[in-house]
RNA sequence: CGGGGCGUAGCGCAGCCUGGUAGCGCAUCGGUUUUGGGAACCGAAGGCCGCCGGUUCGAAUCCGGCCGCCCCGACCA
């Protein structure tokens, strides 16, 4: 993409409402903008973000088994009444009424739907298990909307709900969530941390916060350091091995780690060596949660078993804020100058500068390195604007391009480009076919 | 929902107290000189001063109401 046909309005100056880095960032680097309260419209650059987080976590959903759906934004308020739910939300839950004077409404989450459609077609314990998902756009009429996209009203999410036929399939399914989500988070370049949240209605453990840590998160968090250090790596997993499944449960939620919600200071001591005791800030980016029978039985979903007994199902739902990440991957991995994106979402894998636009041989040696680029698959931003050296620089960084290659006479004099990386700076001198080649290694397998 | 604050050019702000031709910086457009870290100079364009009403010869400014937005707290993915 050539800068000048492309949309990115940069600011340079710091809108005042934002106070977060994430948001402020996103921001000046022309990412999103603000409709209202709460709810913000995706620019190219915002957007392209969004979309690889969402691609990832789509790819991890479908790796552990589960199925894409979608599902509408506005639902009918008699679902929600057969729940028990529509009167128990609260002022949250955005009512409308259409044309015909009924009740609808902006839908929150999806549990009641699912459900729904779940016992429409699914009666017999062979229909199990399943693990239906979809990512779709949900409104919460927050008191308070802050912080940009991390605290909108509307937001995306991936939403996830796990049909077995008792407690032990349901784990299983958990666990292929949880795993699936260490995985996603990996990917996205994150350190997230199952925590033990609130027991459901059912009781009993099978409910986890993740949590990834960054110093403007909003909950503290107390931890084990040894889990920070935990990486499944290039770990092969096999989502139908139950005992694997197991074995990375319990490897990840053995050891202490726990939100301010839950904190119990004397487990803690009791639990974790004074020297691997970590107290941070953590940023609540995906939820996990067996809740047993809750909505199979109010909403009659039953499956008949072998024996031919009618059984309400054991249900489980499985959350991730996928536009919430962009702002949380920007908490974690920012510095002075700007956004300093991970190689798996950035938005372009590499920035290409022309230090001298207009002058011929520079010119033609852009040219000819971005069609290479281009050839190797490569996504590129080239920035061909006729400006200063040091504002091409300087939006390359605020937006956070990981690599960057930098063309300008005195190197081409000697035949080479810079490849700087965003991350430390480090700059080498290569030749642009092995500038093409480094971004190309660098990039295979993401 | 309690407490506080702000709405003036695309963005950041001054002007309001003490009423009298609406300003500054950045960005934008044209020109000249520049050109490896957000250039300098000259010129230009851009405003229902949030909205409605009131007071006044005259309102961005004073008064009343409304709307929008932000911050702290409680709450939440």
């Amino acid at each position: 993409m050539r800068l000048t046909r492309y949309f990115l309005p940069v600011l340079k100056e710091t809108p005042a409402e934002a106070k977060i880095v994430s948001h402020r960032l996103m921001l000046r680097a022309g990412m999103i903008r603000q409709a209202s309260a709460g709810i913000y419209s995706w620019l190219p650059l915002g957007y392209k973000v969004l979309r690889k987080i969402e691609a990832i976590v789509h790819q991890e959903q479908q790796r552990a088994g589960a199925i894409p759906v979608l599902m509408p934004t506005i639902q009918s308020a008699d679902l929600w009444r057969r729940s028990g739910r529509y009167e128990a939300y609260g002022p949250e839950m955005l009512r409308i009424t259409d044309r015909h004077g009924r009740e609808m409404l902006y839908g929150p989450t999806n549990e009641e739907q699912i459900t729904e459609m779940f016992q429409a077609y699914c009666g017999s314990w062979r229909d199990l298990p399943k693990n239906l998902y979809h990512i779709q756009w949900k409104f919460r009429d927050e008191v308070r909307p802050r912080f940009g996209i991390m605290r909108g009203r509307e937001f995306l999410m991936k939403d996830a709900y796990s049909f077995d036929l008792d407690r032990e399939g349901a784990t299983r399914s958990y666990n292929q969530m949880l795993v699936a989500y260490l995985r996603t988070f990996e990917r996205l370049g994150l350190k997230a941390v199952p925590m033990r949240a609130e027991s459901g209605p059912i009781g009993g453990d099978l409910a986890h916060e993740f949590l990834i840590l960054a110093e403007t998160g909003e909950s503290e968090v107390f931890l084990d350091r040894d889990l920070v250090e935990l990486s499944l790596g290039e770990r092969a997993i096999d989502y139908d091995d139950a005992a694997q499944l197991q074995e990375i449960f319990d490897q990840w939620t053995g050891s202490y780690a726990r939100t301010d919600d839950t904190h119990d200071q004397a487990l803690f001591e009791a639990q974790v060596p004074e020297a691997r005791r970590v107290t941070a800030r953590g940023i609540e980016v995906g939820h996990i949660f067996y809740f047993g029978t809750k909505y199979s039985e109010p909403l009659g979903a039953t499956v008949t078993t072998r024996e031919g007994d009618k059984v309400a199902v054991h249900s489980g739902s499985y959350g991730i804020g996928v536009s919430r990440l962009v702002g949380a991957i920007i908490e974690a991995s920012h510095d002075d100058k700007g956004i300093v994106w991970p190689e798996s979402v950035t938005p372009f894998q590499a920035g290409l500068v022309n230090l001298k636009q207009g002058d011929a041989a520079t010119d033609a040696a852009c040219e000819a390195l971005y069609g290479k680029l281009a050839a190797a698959g490569l996504e590129v931003l080239y920035d061909d604007r006729d400006v200063r050296a040091g504002a091409k620089f300087a939006t390359m960084e605020l937006i956070g391009l990981p690599w960057r290659l930098t063309v300008g006479p005195r190197g081409l004099k000697s035949g080479t480009v810079e490849l700087t990386a965003r991350r430390g700076g480090a700059t080498e001198e290569l030749s642009p076919e092995a500038a093409v080649a480094r971004l190309a290694q660098i990039y295979r397998g993401l």
